[in-house]
DNA sequence: AGATATAGTCTAGTTGCTTGACTATAGGGA
DNA sequence: TCCCTATAGTCAAGCAACTAGACTATATCT
């Protein structure tokens, strides 16, 4: 039950764009996770839950996870071994590669998968009745034609 | 320079809001750490970006600073402890109450500000000119709007 | 066959937070 | 007026999410 900022004195000068998208990027984040708890999955923390989407159903090589989340291996170690513990994923060995491991989803990850899904949606249908569907889809469009162009700007 | 993401294999479905959110806002910080780092900030680390707009120029209790941004007195303690030491902010006693002080801007400090404005107005008109001046207002608007419905939804 | 790159692991350290325990002052009754 | 409780700030310890460095085993290039 952390304390939220909306209700409290007057913050000052916070209106800019950057500040908007943290804020609801920051929302999405929370209504998330709240839902994952709520559905049984305690264990879910943000940065699991950066990790899971990135896992593909025929399983992923750990590098692979690192490059395509833009995160040292080491982190992505870590995470794979938390999630191991908690039963959500496994490594086995990778036919083609006798030094690589493959991070597959177990049964008990893949019905993680199915919840994550339910809980998006969830949040979606939320979002979309607060703004009106027209108005969403045109903020959903806009954020991916922003993050389409910005994609290969100030890195690289 | 830390790896991106978007330089590598496929990803499976990570096309929702929630994911453009977080995109677009993370895309934010780092233009606005890069060129806060370019001025000759480098000091400048993201948590210590979030709470400056917090402070006012009147100067601010850190128990204020604390409630406004939803994190613990520590937390905030920690942040103006180091703001302290590179000369951003001070602590002064406030008049009006012996236990508590005030965290007011520096000289240096105050030039920080106007810094971290110049970086906020360019970063915009970079979005704006990607985007069109009318989609980049009409995508404020929505995230305003947006952020303004959610206020008071999950927490309290 | 040898040089070099890559997948994964281990160790150790940093940053951004948290809770718990404590001191000093404030403010409201009885 | 004394006491009780709430509040501002500080200190210490610990956890989560990372990072860089050093190492092993295997793959690949020449």
């Amino acid at each position: 039950m952390v304390k939220r900022l909306d209700d409290s004195s007057t913050p000052p000068l916070l209106t800019h764009i950057g500040w908007s998208l943290w804020r609801a990027s920051d929302h999405w984040l929370r209504a998330f996770r709240a839902r994952m708890v709520g559905a049984g999955y305690s264990w879910f923390s943000e940065a699991r839950a950066n990790v899971i989407p990135h896992i593909d159903r025929a399983g992923t090589q750990q590098a692979v996870l690192a490059e395509r989340m833009g995160l040292s291996k080491q982190a992505i170690q870590q995470f794979v071994d938390g999630l191991v513990a908690d039963g959500v994923v496994q490594r086995t060995p990778d036919p083609a590669d006798a030094r690589a491991r493959i991070v597959t989803f177990t049964p008990e990850g893949l019905s993680v998968l199915a919840a994550a899904n339910r809980a998006k949606k969830s949040i979606e249908a939320d979002y979309a009745t607060r703004l009106g569907k027209a108005r969403f889809d045109q903020l959903s469009k806009a954020l991916v034609e922003l993050n389409e162009s910005l994609g290969d700007s100030t890195d690289e």
